[in-house]
DNA sequence: GAAGGCCGTATCATATTGTGAAACCCAGCC
DNA sequence: GGCTGGGTTTCACAATATGATACGGCCTTC
């Protein structure tokens, strides 16, 4: 008797329920029908309770029933997530955590999605802390290559789609410092690829510097950057990781699971 | 005491689980936060046990807890769903349905998916029982507007598309009752709407015949189309409603869920 | 500004609920 | 035929989840 329970619980979180959630773990981590046996082995459960819990949430469309004996995870949870889905909206899961960033650095955070050749920044961090507000309105535009979020998503293209863009818009140069050929732009997407975050050096206007991180969603699909804008003067490259970590958590919150390491909780 | 649950239990389901189900159930029926006391309401559960399952709910991601007191599906949902998403099959999830209604039909019974302007067959049902094997093998390709199936994807997508499709391959003619006409064709379609299934009138090959029923994903996206071909003069219109059944069937079993009817199960 | 609701959360004795050892059953295999 | 090894079902037991009650914010009302 007892929960010899290989973890520390939280509170109460009612044991049936604890061990749904740890079955839902085994059945995760292996994409393919698991045995009962199996189950009961990996979760430290007895056959027996297994076995009803699973029925148990057979009868509701958690899990399937292939052979007598195994089990997969169910339908129905595709219905619930979807369900969650299309719910969610990045600006407004983004928007604590960017304000979160803001207090933290002191400087604007800006949310950008891309809309054909272009970055538009759909939210903004609106505290008055900085005295010197810079940048980016929301629903300004800019070009890909030219912003620090941009290049997130030109490195995601792939080096063909960044030829065709590149032919498509000439590359125009805002100022001195915008890379406006090829080669200099494709070794700084390598540097995105490098670092995980993006950098705009005064490449859209003097005076003024970018970070950005990608934000993804559950596909996996890169669906907006995070990027911090301050002038030159006040830039600072430690704020990278700051960035990067928020980023992650945005995406997290909208349902990305890093690839390594899959939906299993454990 | 006593559960005084609404409707019947099947066998015994571990009432928390049930419980569960009916908190998850209500929760997907208002797509935004619910307050614990609507869902004690709803669920006839007491507020105290409610809010106990909703915790160890929370604790595990399953619902999220924004004001307190308030609650929404969680994003482990999401990370479950993709994860059934990801091994669902079309052609696994179809094959077994595909015999069901091989059985009862005794014909040939095909899946087809689109590639680009045409429908190609992935996969067939193969009991030797109707001794005149007709039509396409499994790999075969034919243009859309001469196939039921393929008059489904037309039908999806839409006028525009389809003057497109007309004027990029020339509606070519297979037989004497091919619809090489953009009227004609746009007409035919008209009855595929309405109908709910697609009709093949010895328009590929003389002397065969189809019926076509549309199959789609958990996103609401046509996927393929399910068909049964038989020699002309076995055919029935009879078969329609069956067709029908069965590719809702496979929807079904990939997840998806009627715009009107939505995932709640109860 | 105090009183009164209202709603979410925490407590705790109670008996209803889920538990798990053992029995059962069904295949496949010696 | 008997045996092993899984899945499923049973059943007496007590540990478990239950829900009445109490608590504590917060807002509205008077």
């Amino acid at each position: 008797m007892v929960a010899q329970s290989t973890g520390a619980d939280a509170k109460n979180p009612i044991q049936v329920i604890e061990r749904m959630m740890k079955l839902l773990d085994v059945l995760s981590y292996y994409h393919d029908p698991v045995s009962l046996k199996q189950l009961a082995l990996e979760t430290g459960l007895h056959p027996s309770t297994a076995h009803r819990i699973l029925a148990a949430m057979g009868a509701t469309g958690f899990v399937e029933r292939g052979e007598p004996g195994s089990y997969q995870l169910g339908i129905r949870l595709l219905e619930l997530g979807n369900l969650v889905k299309s719910r969610i909206n990045i600006r407004d899961s983004a928007l604590p955590l960017m304000q979160r960033l803001h207090q933290e650095i002191g400087e604007s955070v800006n949310l950008g999605v891309r809309q054909g050749d272009e970055i538009v920044y759909v939210e903004r961090t609106s505290s008055g802390r900085s005295s010197v507000r810079v940048v980016h309105l929301v629903g300004a535009r800019a070009p890909l290559h030219v912003t620090a979020v941009g290049k997130l998503f030109l490195l995601e293209d792939g080096l063909p789609a960044l030829r065709e863009y590149a032919k498509r818009t000439g590359l125009p140069g805002l100022t001195p410092n915008s890379l406006t050929s090829l080669p200099a732009l494709s070794r700084e997407l390598d540097k995105v690829r490098r670092h995980g975050v993006a950098f705009d050096n005064e490449e859209i206007e003097q005076g003024l510097r970018c970070i950005a991180a990608p934000i993804r969603d559950d596909s996996g699909d890169l669906v907006a950057g995070l990027s911090v804008s301050a002038p030159a003067e006040r830039h600072s490259a430690n704020w990278a990781p700051l960035v990067k970590q928020t980023a992650d958590d945005i995406s997290a919150a909208i349902g990305y699971v890093k690839p390594d390491q899959p939906a299993a909780r454990r």
